[in-house]
DNA sequence: GTCTATATCGCGATAGAC
DNA sequence: GTCTATCGCGATATAGAC
């Protein structure tokens, strides 16, 4: 029902910005990443873009949804069969974090910005913890079931404190590159498996 | 030395100003901390302020630094026969967090924008973390000798690791307050111990 | 040595032309 | 849909009063 295509059309900019965008802040980081320059990146001023989203705020909450999508895109394309659970994904996500610094940074500091009471960016870090956790504690619960992680373990508890441990890493990692993000996500899983597996 | 006094005078207004802006900013919060407010709280003008201070980053990070000061002294008067480990304190601290969201925000902010490269504040966090690990670490090899944590465990990693999730808990406390960082700290620090341990 | 006042800069937001 | 122009804001550097 769309006329002429225009909606369509509209929707596919706004993609081709946040691609754009993605890629911007992969090589050059958060900090100089303002409007202008995202504008400039895909041939549009700073106005011409912010016709497509609401407000900074809310164009930087995009960015990060399609990255989650792009992740979860790549994981799926490599595991055709199903054969990885939640927490391998987790994993191999904070293994590829490593190539895109500039993209750990815009979570970084927008996830600390949108803390604020106001922030537009806020619904989406709170939806996104959300499901963090609900999936977490479905494969925590799997693993008890499997017996690769301690039956004692209160699965909510661990699940908050995987998401706070790989968001600290993060920041950890933006300030000395030598903390291995991958490494000590896996390390921690590790460490609360049954003391008789393996 | 000090002709008149005024070098020591100096120092008296720093610290007078440090204090005063944990005040302002533990009730205000970070969003609303800017140079201006806090210098209104002194009485003084914006340029005035920053006379004491080479710039706004800096001046962040000197407010962070004297909060830890003050954490520490606390915890110490609560202490003075030290029956407390390292681990009993960092517990405290997080529980006391709660009491202050302003100064979580503004530690969760900047750390987060002093992930930049050139920003002011990015050696006070680097020196922190290094601190707060050389610290853990020391504690944890205590424990092991104790029998109080699992003997098994990478002092190192297990350091790193419990440093973000302490950062982590404190952005999802921000997002969501029925998030209870203490509780979540000693469940993982409880995780950890023998399983002949109670 | 300490401060007030000011000028300048870059940013995001927005009105309105085309 | 995209632009130009402009606005207001916060951070800083500086000139110069006391």
């Amino acid at each position: 029902m769309a006329r002429r295509g225009s909606y369509a059309k509209g929707i596919a900019k706004r993609e081709e910005i946040l691609t754009a965008a993605l890629d911007v802040i992969a090589r050059n980081g958060y900090g100089r990443a303002s409007v202008r320059e995202l504008a400039d990146a895909v041939g549009l001023s700073q106005a011409g873009l912010l016709h497509y989203f609401s407000s900074k705020e809310e164009l930087f909450a995009e960015i990060l949804r399609k990255r989650d999508e792009v992740d979860r895109e790549v994981l799926e394309a490599a595991d055709a069969d199903h054969e990885l659970s939640m927490m391998d994904g987790f994993v191999q996500v904070m293994r590829h974090n490593a190539d895109v610094p500039g993209l750990v940074q815009l979570y970084a500091r927008l996830s600390a910005e949108a803390t604020e009471a106001d922030h537009a960016a806020r619904p989406f870090f709170t939806e996104r913890f959300r499901i963090f956790r609900e999936m977490s504690v479905e494969s925590i619960r799997e693993g008890q079931r499997d017996g690769t992680l301690r039956a004692d373990l209160d699965p909510e508890k661990i699940a908050s404190l995987l998401l706070a441990a790989a968001d600290g890493l993060q920041t950890q990692w933006l300030m000395d590159p030598s903390i291995d993000m991958g490494d000590h996500i896996e390390y921690l899983l590790a460490s609360l498996k049954p003391p008789a597996a393996e």
